[in-house]
RNA sequence: GGCCCUUUGGAGAAGCGGCUUAACUCACAUGCCUUUCACGCAUGCAUACACGGGUUCGAAUCCCGUAAGGGUCACCA
């Protein structure tokens, strides 16, 4: 078989869109799967949506996601430039080569004229037109500088027909197609033809792409007929939607590689997701590291229809990344966090983060999970009351009544002697532990849930402020 | 509207004519564990093959039609 050669052709219009990312993430995987090689080439073919530093964002979020290009705008491998506005000279000289072959034309057509073209049904097609300009007329009017597209020539009649690898045999009948602009009258090509042109001139073998590109590859195809080049194999991806009608966009939110970074999703949990998303593995696995998504990717794992973007698993997944951390790694995430709560120095982040490490699927739940410690106020005797361990705010009293003693005596505060005085409290109380754990746990804290319990919050809170709070749970009751 | 594509429980999906009284994961529920919550483990729920016709001894799986959804019909990609 052929070297397999895979491109990604973003265009550079400010954000990395999930579904963006997706494509290129497949596109990496069946290259490096085949031992094939990936090429990132930026479309900036419409100056009108160009965004300063979008280039930029399209490298870093590759780099963070670890899908590496072998060639691209700063990795030359013999094929480039691989921006497409400095490949502007390229095009047009194969656009006149059709312009030879008849298989496109000049058009002088103004807009006015255009959408004089709208049919009753409000949809406009070309009508061939400017095709039947005299040789001579054309080339009075380049003469004369008029301004000018590029036009296809489409047949009218029969069918194109083309195979993909995940839809299989596709046919669209001739006269569906337009005879779409090669280039436009500022002198760049149309994403549609310059695409043609780079995938055949960049040797591109499989050529991925979302489906809504699945009704105009006759087009292309045609293109490559014309020039006498060969196709290149087609994949088709479905779209991510956000629900049953709507597809996943920017414009809805949050679809954005970086969002996600920003809220504390891990980017290896990110592609691990999306990865599944539209592809299925063989399997019964479903967490991965890149290089067994590489082993594992296949083309006929691909999906036909259309997924829906769940968040919800996305978070799991999360999560069971954040779990496997080296703790020194999770913490380097989780103090940007803890510094945007509402204990911002206060208390000690590690053991804070030892808490919380299992108890969070992303980061961004961290202030939300630490901001009770930074409030004490009177507690609502109600939250004492528990079945289990026969606890009522009557009992919680003499409970923490009997334990001040204990704990002001205690010097060496750490977890095994809280423990130690706990037991012993139980023990001079003759009840159940878990009556005395959770007693404290309620008095230290104010709140019916926390991250840990009363051992590690008197931990955290330290012995100072752990017995002003006991005192004053006690006055409250 | 024309054309193209798609259709398995709430979500992602396996299934490729008999092994399917339809896997697995998330979500949800319950139990165990347990000083709360969570983790972990176990069980369960959902009672899902869009609908209608065929073909076949037999269909989620093949064919036709209908419906619904998506895409496309730009000097945007």
């Amino acid at each position: 078989m052929e070297k397999v050669r895979t491109r990604f052709a973003p265009s550079p219009t400010g954000f990395m869109h999930i579904g963006n990312l997706r494509t290129a993430l497949y596109g990496y995987l069946f290259a490096k799967k085949n031992n094939g090689q990936f090429i990132l080439r930026i479309e900036d073919t419409d100056l009108e949506r160009y965004v300063e530093g979008a280039i930029d964002v399209i490298y870093n979020t590759l780099k963070e996601a670890n899908i590496v290009w072998d060639e691209g705008p700063d990795k030359d491998g013999g094929f480039g430039p691989y921006v497409q506005t400095e490949r502007k000279d390229i095009y047009l000289k194969y656009a006149k080569e059709l312009i030879d072959k008849k298989a496109a034309y000049y058009c002088f057509c103004d807009k006015e004229r255009l959408d004089s073209l709208t049919n009753e049904t409000g949809i406009k097609r070309y009508d061939k037109h400017c095709l039947h300009l005299s040789k001579e007329e054309v080339e009075e009017r380049l003469a004369r500088g008029d301004k000018y597209v590029i036009r296809q020539n489409m047949p009218t009649e029969g069918y194109t027909e083309f195979d993909d690898m995940v839809y299989g045999h596709v046919s669209v009948p001739n006269s569906e197609l337009e005879d779409q602009i090669l280039i436009k009258s500022d002198g760049l090509p149309t994403y549609n033809f310059a695409n043609v042109i780079d995938d055949h001139l960049m040797q591109i073998t499989h050529v991925m792409r979302g489906n809504e590109y699945l009704s105009s590859t006759p087009k292309y195809n045609l293109l490559y007929d014309a020039f006498g080049w060969e196709h290149p194999k087609y994949i088709h991806l479905t779209p991510i939607m956000k629900d049953a009608t709507r597809k996943l966009s920017k414009r809805y939110g949050d679809a954005n590689f970086d969002d996600f970074i920003q809220k504390g999703y891990l980017p290896q949990a990110i592609i691990n997701y999306i990865a599944l998303l539209g592809w299925s593995p063989k399997g019964e696995q479903e967490k991965f590291t890149m290089d067994e998504l590489i082993e594992k990717f296949s083309i006929s794992g691909l999906s036909h229809s259309s997924c829906i973007f769940d968040p919800d698993k996305m978070k799991w997944l999360n999560g069971e990344y954040i779990k496997e951390l080296p703790f020194d790694e999770f913490m380097k995430h989780a103090i940007p966090f803890f510094e945007q709560s509402e204990i911002k120095g206060k208390y000690d982040y590690q053991k804070l983060g030892k808490l919380l490490q299992t108890r969070i699927e992303i980061f961004s739940e961290i202030p939300e999970k630490v901001n009770f410690l930074a409030h004490f106020s009177k507690i609502d005797p109600e939250l004492y009351n528990n079945k289990k361990f026969k606890l009522n705010g009557t009992v919680a009293k003499g409970v923490l009544e009997t334990s001040l003693p204990y704990f002001e005596q205690l010097n060496d505060w750490t977890e095994d002697k809280l423990h130690e005085t706990i037991l012993a409290i139980a023990n001079k109380l003759e009840t159940k532990s878990g009556q005395v754990y959770t007693a404290l746990r309620i008095a230290f804290t104010g709140v019916a849930v926390t991250p840990g319990g009363s051992v590690e919050m008197a931990d955290i809170l330290g012995k100072e402020e752990t017995l002003i709070r006991l005192k004053k749970a006690i006055e409250w009751l």
